[in-house]
RNA sequence: UGGGACGUCGUCUAAUGGUAAGACUGCAGACUCUGGAUCUGCGUAUCGGGGUUCGAGUCCCUGCGUCCCAGCCA
């Protein structure tokens, strides 16, 4: 059967096999018809207003994948109609995460401010078509004329002007000589349609306002209904993808393009989306940054591509991300730890191990000889023998983490306790022997053995150890921040999408950052920003931009499965 | 209460009139020099009511629920 996937000649590619969908079902079958000449043509079209987030990448993974999929292409085009809110700091930005996810729009990246001559030349058609006017109502009047949704709307009293008119004026607005607001070129189709897209539809409106590609070359600006389908009509789009809340705009997109009697490309919408615990609106986002509730677009807490770069996500794992969720119609939720899921399935294949200790607690070897180092030879990838492996220095004094050791275990718990023998991994067996405590009550220092015998970790008694935990060398290891993140936004708010107007800050989660002073081994030393690891039994890291030789910084991008913490909440509930 | 769309495990997606499947999550276990990874097993779903049909998640009727639309934003 030919259905336009790629067949055996094209997909040599190791990929996984791509799901259907309804927008793949859609393609096969105009490629059956013959609708678009087999023809495959999509395009990515942000508004450059504001940063790339999650949301964006599931769009531009269904556009490029789409084309990618059926031997065709996909165009980068900026909406860039309303010069108020959109500025060049977005447009490099916007560039940079589509090509950091993966993607490549070779010599296609527009402007839908290329077409602003085009665009006018077709208002002026329309108006001598009779089927747009110049309307001098406000944009009160014109709300007000609108009618509600069960009444229609009442017409203009400019309705009727004549094309005369309406050329003169339509080229006066073009000149300036009309202050913003005063009036606007309306397309004349049915004040009484239930579709309010439908009601006299505003093409252009005065704004005297520079516009970042075309300067103060124009002061009237298209609106995104007239200009959007006629974009990808002068590109030649067959499959124009926009989300769930423009269906009632398709009307109106089919109008112009009808009327004008171009291209016709046909306009497909999918559900936009939603993820547990995150907020994906444009408004919000941008609040959150103007109001310095996080460092910047790309602070590791924010949802945005970059954002999501400088935490430690891969774009491997994004996109496999995008490939799982599907596409369909369906308003719904994703659970954030499916996002999780393929982060950790992507950073375990390459992430290089290393140890590192955030919360030490220093362990003595009474009977390892003062002054003495050993260099430990560890595996820097389990999962890739390509890594080769490293040396750790090991001594008398080392740091572990403080919860790997009990003084009063709790059942089940095998790690370091009085009398018991861990293994140090990669070094000795060791056994506690004591412990010194401080005023307080807290452990100082652990005492403890080590059987010399298991030097790298092996018994050759055969002897076995329930634990392994990791630990530094004292004098070798290097003090470096860390920094944990929590979800921005409290846990329990699973939706803080959902009301559009919430306060945002009341449900900020206080915790979403810690800083902390963690004790790495040297290996690290002078990683350049982005390099990822995996601290063992503790999580995937990964240099922050921040980062120094003389004080590296990094990112907890995801905590690795905590088993042992499940068991301890589990045992705790049982208790109360 | 006008119009547009959508309702399948807890979540997301598939099944295109013919055994309701997969992933994530959860639970139980095996294995392990990461309580990681891996492996095994278990569990839960067709919004309700009618109808058509040998057979309905799928088609028809009807009810209910959810989302979107009254920017000179996109």
């Amino acid at each position: 059967m030919s259905d336009g996937l790629k067949t055996a000649e094209t997909s040599e590619s190791i990929e996984a096999p791509r799901p259907s969908n309804f927008i793949r079902d859609i393609i096969i079958q105009d490629n059956q018809t013959g609708k678009f000449g087999g023809k495959v043509h999509t395009r990515f079209p942000p508004e450059p207003n504001g940063y790339l987030h999650i949301g964006h990448a599931k769009s531009i993974c269904l556009n490029f994948g789409l084309a990618r999929d059926f031997n065709g292409k996909c165009n980068l085009r900026f909406d860039d109609t309303n010069p108020c809110k959109e500025e060049q700091e977005y447009v490099d930005s916007i560039m940079e995460d589509v090509r950091w996810l993966g993607f490549d729009w070779e010599d296609r990246l527009f402007f839908a401010s290329d077409y602003f001559d085009q665009l006018y030349e077709w208002a002026i058609q329309l108006i001598k078509a009779g089927k747009a006017y110049v309307c001098d109502l406000t944009a009160e009047e014109v709300r007000a004329t609108r009618g509600t949704l069960t009444e229609p709307g009442k017409e203009s009293p400019y309705r009727n002007r004549s094309i005369e008119e309406n050329l003169e004026l339509f080229e006066r607005m073009r000149k300036g000589e009309f202050p913003d607001g005063s009036r606007t070129l309306r397309t004349k189709i049915d004040m009484a349609s239930p579709n309010f897209n439908m009601r006299d539809p505003v093409m252009y409106r005065i704004l005297h306002a520079e516009h970042h590609r075309t300067g103060d070359k124009w002061c009237i600006y298209p609106m995104y209904d007239y200009t959007h389908g006629e974009s990808d009509s002068i590109e030649g789009i067959t499959h124009s993808i926009c989300t769930l809340e423009f269906e009632d705009h398709r009307p109106l997109y089919d109008w112009y393009v009808e009327n004008l009697g171009i291209h016709h490309p046909q306009q497909i919408e999918f559900d936009r989306l939603n993820l547990t615990n995150t907020v994906l609106s444009k408004r919000k986002l941008l609040k959150l940054v103007t109001g310095g509730f996080v460092s910047g677009w790309d602070d590791p807490r924010m949802p945005t591509l970059c954002g999501f770069r400088r935490r430690g996500y891969t774009p491997e794992a994004i996109r496999n991300f995008c490939a799982g969720i599907g596409v369909s119609k369906t308003n719904g939720i994703i659970e954030f730890a499916l996002l999780e899921h393929h982060l950790r399935e992507d950073l375990n294949k390459h992430a290089l191990r290393v140890m590192a200790v955030l919360d030490p607690v220093k362990v003595i070897i009474d009977n390892y000889p003062d002054g003495q180092v050993e260099e430990m030879e560890a595996i820097n990838n389990p999962e890739d023998a390509s890594a080769g492996t490293r040396k750790v220095p090991f001594s008398k004094v080392l740091y572990i983490e403080r919860d790997d050791f009990r003084e009063d275990p709790p059942k089940q718990y095998y790690r370091l306790s009085p009398g018991k023998e861990v293994r140090l991994r990669y070094a000795y067996f060791i056994t506690c022997t004591g412990v010194v405590k401080d005023e307080s009550g807290e452990v100082t220092e652990i005492h403890c053995t080590y059987d010399p015998a298991t030097h790298g970790g092996n018994t050759p008694d055969g002897r076995k150890v329930k634990s392994t935990i990791h630990w530094v060398s004292a004098a070798h290891a290097l003090d470096a921040e860390v920094r944990l993140y929590d979800t921005l936004f409290l846990p329990e708010d699973q939706r803080p999408d959902e009301d559009a107007d919430s306060d945002l800050t009341s449900g900020l989660n206080p915790n979403s950052l810690v800083r902390k002073t963690a004790r790495v081994e040297p290996s690290v030393l002078g990683a350049a920003p982005l390099t990822k690891y995996q601290f063992e039994r503790v999580g995937y890291f990964c240099a922050d931009k921040d980062s120094t030789p003389e004080k590296m910084v990094f990112n907890r991008t995801v905590p690795l499965r905590d088993t042992w913490a499940k068991i301890e909440k589990k045992a705790e509930k049982k208790s109360k």
